[in-house]
This record gives C-alpha cells, structure tokens and sequence, in this order.
DNA sequence: GCTCAGAATGTGACCGTACACATCCTCGAC
DNA sequence: GTCGAGGATGTGTACGGTCACATTCTGAGC
C-alpha cells in the first residue's frame, strides 16, 4: 500500500537507472540490430529489477497498431463459436496478434453497434464478427469500417467479407441422409428466427425435401436448448405422422432423444434424429447422435488467414465456403 | 479505398469543423456540466458526420484508467468458465468496465506469465484469473502486481483474493449421497491432476470416504472429456468391484453411462453415476443425471462486485466461498 | 452603465512511446 | 595522423486525448 499510488516506471525511468538514453531503451525493447550486447543486457537488467513493462496505451497513440484483432461474438459460451475463438486466438498468436473479444449480449442493432464501436476505439487492426445476427450487416455499413473484417457467417450477402461452414449444405445433407433411408414424413426444429444459421439450416431443409419432392412441414423454432428439445419432443410426440426430426443443433436433439425414451418410441426403430454440430459429446448420447460436423477450429484459422493476408495488403478475396460432413451414428435408421 | 489511408479524425478536426476548442469537444465527449446545448449539438452533429471515434489508446495513457479488467482464462471454451466469463462481462458493463479476455492455451509457467504480462501491459484496472492451474499463485506473486486481482479458484493459499465455489464440499455432498445410499466401493474419475478444482475435488472425495471408514481407491486421472470417460469405462466395468463411480464431471459421467450401456450394466440398478458441474444437458443425459450443481453466474457477479468495491478503494476482504448444490436425479440409486 | 459572479470556452502542458534525424564513437585505410 | 564509413547512441517531435488553469462571455443586481 505505502508505494501504491506510484506510477509505474517508464522507459525515461529505464534509462536513467541504465545510464543510456530512452531512445536506447526503446531500441532494446523492439529489439533493434544496432546496439552493443553489453548495452542491451544493462538495460534488460533494470527492466527486470524494476518490473518495467512498457505502456501499450502509449505504444498503440505512436504507432497506431495495435496488434490486436477484435472479435465480436454473441454467446461465446456456445460450443462452435468458442471452439472457433479458440482457433482464432492461436492462429493470432502465431502471427504476432492478439485478440480482443467483445461479447454482445442481446442481437439487438445498438449492442451490435456499440460493441463494434468499442472495438474501433481500441484501434483493433482488423475485426472478425461471429454474431450470427443479420443485423450485423447493417451496423457494419453504417460504422464505415475501414479496417479488414470479416464475418463467420454463410449469407451470401457480402461474400468478400465472409467465411463460414456452408450451413444450407449440411442441412441438405442430414435431410438427404433421412430421405435416402425412407423417411418422407421429416420434421425440422430449428434455432432462433433471427440467427443466420439456423435460418440456412431451414433453408437446406426445405430445398432437400423440395427437390424429392417430400412434403414440407413448418418448422418447430426453438432455442437452441436440450429443454427445448425436451418439451418440444413431449408435445409433438403426442401425435406420431412423422418418422424422422431433423434438429437444429445437438442439444435440441438430445432432448428429443429423452422425450422419446420418456414417450416409448424407440429411437432409430421408431424414429430417426439426426442433429447438427457433432459437440463431442454427441457420440455418448443414447443413441449415439447421427449428426453434421462442422470444423469449428478450421473456420477460425482461415479467418486468421484472410485477415492477415488484408493485412498485408492484399485484396480480399472472395468467399470460400467450408463442406460439412455427416457423422452418422445410431440414432438413425431405415424406415421399418 | 480512395480514403483508405487517411488518417482517421481527431478531437481537433471535430473542434474545427464545429468552430470551438479541442477542449470544448472533450468536455462533449465526457459530458461535462457547463456547456451550452447548442455548442454541445454542433459538436455532436459534426462527430456523427465525420464519424468520430475517441482514441482509447490516447485516453488511456493520459488517464491511466482503461476501464477495462482483465480476464486471464484457461479453456475457456469450457461449460463453467464460458459462463462465469458471461456472468463477469454482463456485470462488469454495468458498472462501465470492459473485459479483456486472454485464453492460455497451455498451463506452463511462461504462458501464465506472458499472458498477464499482457493483460497488465494494456493497462488493465483488475485482473480475474480464471486459469485453474496452481502455478498461476506463483506466477501473480512474481510479478508484483499493483491492481486489485481475483482468482476463481478455491485453493486456501490467498484467500483475501480467491473467490469460488467450494469444490471440495461439493465432491464430499457427492460422495456423501453415494454412501447414503448404501455404496461401499466408490470409484472416482477425476480430472487432469494440474486442475485445482480436479485436486480439491479429489480432496474432497477421499476426504468423505475417509470419515466414512470406507475404502479409498485410487482415482483413475482422466481429461474432463466423454471420450475419456467411456474409454475409461469399458476398461473399469470389466472388473466390477465398485456399484458407484463418482466422476469429476458431468463430461466424464457422460461417457461412462455409455461405457455401461454397451457393456449391459444397468444405472442406477447396477450402478450409481454422480456428476460434477450440472451442465445444461446433464439434465437429458440417459439416464438423467445426478450431479453437483455450481452456480457460475454468481461467482461470475461476486467477482466483479469484489473488483469494484477494491477499485472503490476498500480492502480486500476475505474469500467467501459458495456452497455447491446436490442435484438428485436418475443416473444414482439404493444398492439392490 | 458598471460590477461581478459564474457559466462557457480556450490555452499550455503532459501522459509514454516510436520515428526521423543529429551526433558521437570506433576503427580500418590511406 | 587524418579521414570517412558505419555502428552506437542521443535529441526533438508527434500521436490524441485530459487536466489545470486562464480567459472570455453572459446576465443579474445596483
């Protein structure tokens, strides 16, 4: 406490207490080729006794880099996206960056807006958007981003900008799994209205069972929840004119799996789920999920890629569109 | 493009361009009292149309107050982390703070140490340590950190900056349970030996077993993952000389229901299963599963009103841990 | 119409660093 | 011994804000 509302030492402090100049400090700091040995270890030597760690604040106002990205994510608790930041944070290291995360709570335009804004001021390098809102896009043409960006999002709307799994064809695939094993009666639950993926997930849903021709059923929407999964399954359960859900994403999925022990039916002789994902936990479900892997990690080290290849001065190139792979397992099956 | 590398516009161009002081546009941004409200609209409206954006980087370093607590966390992709991390974000903007989040990928000396180097260096306010790993403790000593710092972990060693959930009574309600029910021969699957929580949880377990006058086993170490723990599973189940397992997380016990399923042992008929952590799906296990429940939110909210109350100035008070909760559901029963 | 308090606004200095440039040192070549 | 080249080191300035203080404006009270 008594040294508390000291400041901590700067580069002039370094200097002093070496015997050299601030600008000698500097040079060993960005390790600099021109300097005597003995010189650089004099300095390091009081930076270590000091415990001198040089300002980024300040380095940041002269240099106006930063090294950082930002990301902004909604629900980086979920298992892609922080399986993807994860990605993105190594991938960043690796080049020399750092990541700054900002985390919005609600889709709404103003958090959307304000959480770009705070990652601008910090003089971010480069910004990567994983909220998978479609207002997004509006907020970041009204902010006139003048940094490299990039969202991890499949709309075809600003294909430049964007990299992501193709979501319409995993969707297509779980369906095309289902049809091919004689289901024609497939329901879908989906994700959140105004999340992008799991409106695409919709979409390849609905294009799948339109070209065979099957007949097309409103979606259930949900949350993304084993409890919605859970309830939801209780409710439709009720009433068996269907044979085969496709689910969103694997926790609505493994709801529906207890909804159909609790209901009796025999999961894949009754019915057939298949979700979307593949969480690692999916293969120890009961069943066994039979689900849509996504390389959540991949996405994030092409996005560290293109940033840095902008970075650098390259134009952005246009937007190349990751495969899914269906992971089936044993939690679907031929129709009985 | 054409405006790409113009540089972006300053207090002084907004006090230009609206006719007044560079310090009458600061006195906008913070919204000092005395200014006249036509002044402040002029200045508003011209950093709207230019597009205007406070430098942080500047603020910072001549404030020296960032606004911002740092977060130093380790898999933060996990469950509990992942919502802690939530928890402190959505509190700490409340109160005006930002988060800077730095993951460690690995628990080594150097990158707990490069990691808050960084955090520090950016000139955060606090620091939340939420890297499960002891030598974190060593780490913070080292480098003789000024501002006010919390570690979310439950180890005894600094208790006036250590805030958690208490793992071991939460291993010992588990363990407890067990007994209650009549197990004798409880096995324990506990996570990576480096974890605090993994130790303090074994702690706990053998602890309870021990007041118990029952026989401690050695706990097999696994890696928090299903995988682990149905491999792990299917090699124990082969003797079968224990009815309870006890697994250090809802993960672990994931995969070793799975384990008992394909090698036909029925749980809880056979076995009980106790979980750690209550994951949203542990709910929808199968079957349901019985488990520890730890409230990361709130750990996530004392934490930052303990940073605030020492940025306010008050001493840090003493570690006060929140009690785990049992959470009975079906994957545990009475010896047959 | 003058005075004066307080509101409104402006000026200078500084935060900690990096860059451009100036200066000093060292040493080999003549 | 002098010179010059290039390595090693030092000095001024700028980055974009805020703070302390100085100055100007405004309007009420006499």
């Amino acid at each position: 406490m008594e040294q508390d509302r000291v400041r901590a030492p700067n580069i002039r402090d370094v200097a002093r207490l070496a015997g050299v100049s601030y600008q000698t400090v500097s040079r060993v700091l960005n390790d600099s080729p021109s300097i005597r040995p003995a010189t650089k270890q004099r300095v390091l030597d009081v930076i270590n006794e000091v415990g001198y760690r040089p300002n980024q604040a300040a380095r940041a106002l002269v240099t106006s880099r930063s090294r950082t990205i930002g990301v902004l994510s909604a629900q980086s608790s979920h298992y892609g996206p922080s399986t993807s930041i994860s990605a993105i944070e190594i991938a960043a290291r690796e080049a020399g960056y750092r990541l700054s995360i900002t985390n919005i709570s609600s889709g709404d335009y103003a958090s959307i807006k304000s959480g770009l804004d705070y990652l601008l001021s910090q003089s971010v390098e480069a910004i990567i958007v994983m909220a998978p809102q479609v207002r997004v896009f509006d907020a970041i043409d009204d902010l006139m981003i003048t940094v490299p960006f990039l969202t991890l999002e499949s709309t075809g709307r600003d294909p430049r900008h964007s990299l992501s799994v193709d979501q319409v064809a995993g969707a297509r695939l779980a369906t095309r799994h289902l049809i091919d094993l004689g289901h024609t009666e497939i329901l879908h639950i989906s994700g959140p209205q105004d999340w992008i993926e799991a409106d695409a997930r919709m979409r390849g849903y609905l294009q799948e069972l339109d070209e065979a021709d099957l007949r097309t059923r409103a979606p259930v929407l949900g949350d993304w929840t084993a409890h919605f999964g859970y309830y939801a399954g209780l409710e439709l359960l009720r009433f068996r004119d269907f044979t085969a859900v496709f689910c969103g994403n694997d926790q609505m999925a493994l709801g529906l799996l207890h909804a159909c022990r609790e209901m009796g039916v025999d999961v894949p002789g009754d019915m057939s789920i298949v979700g979307f994902d593949d969480i690692p936990e999916a293969a120890h479900f009961f069943p066994p999920l039979t689900t849509v892997r996504q390389n959540f990690a991949e996405v994030g080290r092409r996005a560290i890629s293109h940033i840095l290849s902008e970075l650098r001065g390259d134009e952005p190139t246009v937007h190349e569109q990751l495969t899914p792979e269906l992971v089936v397992r044993e939690s679907s099956g031929r129709l009985a």
